[in-house]
DNA sequence: GACTTTCCATACACTACTGCATTGACGAAG
DNA sequence: CTTCGTCAATGCAGTAGTGTATGGAAAGTC
């Protein structure tokens, strides 16, 4: 018997698989259908491999979702420092843009963000899983709180805005991440929030000088 | 062989179960594991039978999960129209009232949040799923822009409010349902939501008149 | 007291995965 | 050309879970 299937991959004819095409694949395979759905079986069939190839790279299936949240929490943290740098002398827009980023995660597909859902699915029973959520969050906040301190100069309410912001964009993940969510919800959700948690804010302050 | 366990469950001794406790498992099972984890060996472990039951009382296992959904939905619709009917004077004091229906359901329990995280995780896959939960959304939503529009007087932003509230409430869904969420963190979630989006909008409105 | 309904036990067949051991193909380094 | 490292195929054992058939016990019903 021949090979299965060819594996018409990321540039043709790459027939030998790296450690981060299963994680890839792996990647794909949580976003949708969850941690739960996470399948070997079904990875080395997406793969066009079997099952062979699996176990020469990972330990076994643990081993897999281990490296998999390394791989994502890695990607997180540097993502934050890249946002972190970019910062203008318009507070306004840098929240703005944050805004984007986190709804859009930049691209305007919704993979990293139904991944982070499956993610927080998983911590809720994981505690190893909730206490990186935990942190990952606490980075988040932090960064909002620091871009909506300079639009308010008052702690207390950047840090009420951070908290309010934080809860709203983690609620368009729900609304946006559904099977038929559309564009036009996209955008709602995103000028509602820009409407009432940044721009009148920007108006309050500069009404009082 | 004598029966494995006895069943020590509502009041005591009632041996022989119905489809509500087969029902009431499933909800439990699902609140701690989700719906891919929705086992019905587990279930009839803990109910302390064998499988034999089950298959009595359930076609198979997508029928459990059909019921149990049917049964969410009906309980969610009656819970909708009682708070409905209960109206104040005061549109604020309902509208603080209902944030704490919404962040705690009443009991403080966080079975009812869990579940819906649960099903909310479904409906990412399940399209059948996810209308219902576009219908019960709808429902939520047309129930809190009702009391905003009696706080604000004004079309435009009872709705935008009332989205915006919705959102925050998923998220602090998500920040709440963690295993090991305290009750100042849900506080804190109930007094940021009811401070900006809900007292600071009434002030709005009496400093207009 | 026979008859029926309701609920449960037992046993079996079947499927879906995992994990591991062995072997082999293939390229690079020497 | 041999050797070694890397990746993959194959086969096997083991586990977990579903669905179904069948028989039996317990509690009502007439």
């Amino acid at each position: 018997m021949a090979r299965p299937a060819a594996k018409h991959g990321k540039r043709g004819e790459a027939q030998r698989l790296g450690r981060d095409d299963w994680l890839d694949a792996a990647f794909d395979a949580v976003v949708d259908g969850g941690f739960d759905q996470l399948r070997v079986v079904a990875l080395a069939q997406t793969l066009g491999v079997t099952r062979g190839s699996f176990y020469w790279h990972f330990a076994d299936h643990a081993d897999l979702v281990k490296v998999l949240l390394a791989r994502w929490q890695q990607r997180e943290i540097a993502e934050g420092l890249r946002i972190q740098a970019e910062s203008s002398d318009d507070p306004q827009a840098d929240l703005l843009r944050l805004l984007d980023l986190a709804l859009a995660r930049g691209g305007g597909d919704l993979k990293n963000l139904r991944f982070e859902l499956a993610l927080r699915g998983l911590g809720r029973r994981d505690s190893g899983v909730a206490q990186m959520l935990v942190e990952v969050d606490a980075a988040r906040m932090a960064l909002f709180e620091a871009k909506f301190l300079r639009l308010t100069r008052d702690a207390k309410s950047a840090t009420d805005l951070a908290a309010l912001f934080y809860l709203a964009v983690t609620g368009g993940f729900q609304a946006l991440a559904r099977p038929n969510s559309n564009a036009r919800m996209a955008d709602y959700i995103r000028s509602v929030i820009a409407d009432h948690l940044i721009r009148r804010q920007a108006v309050a302050v500069q009404s009082e000088a």
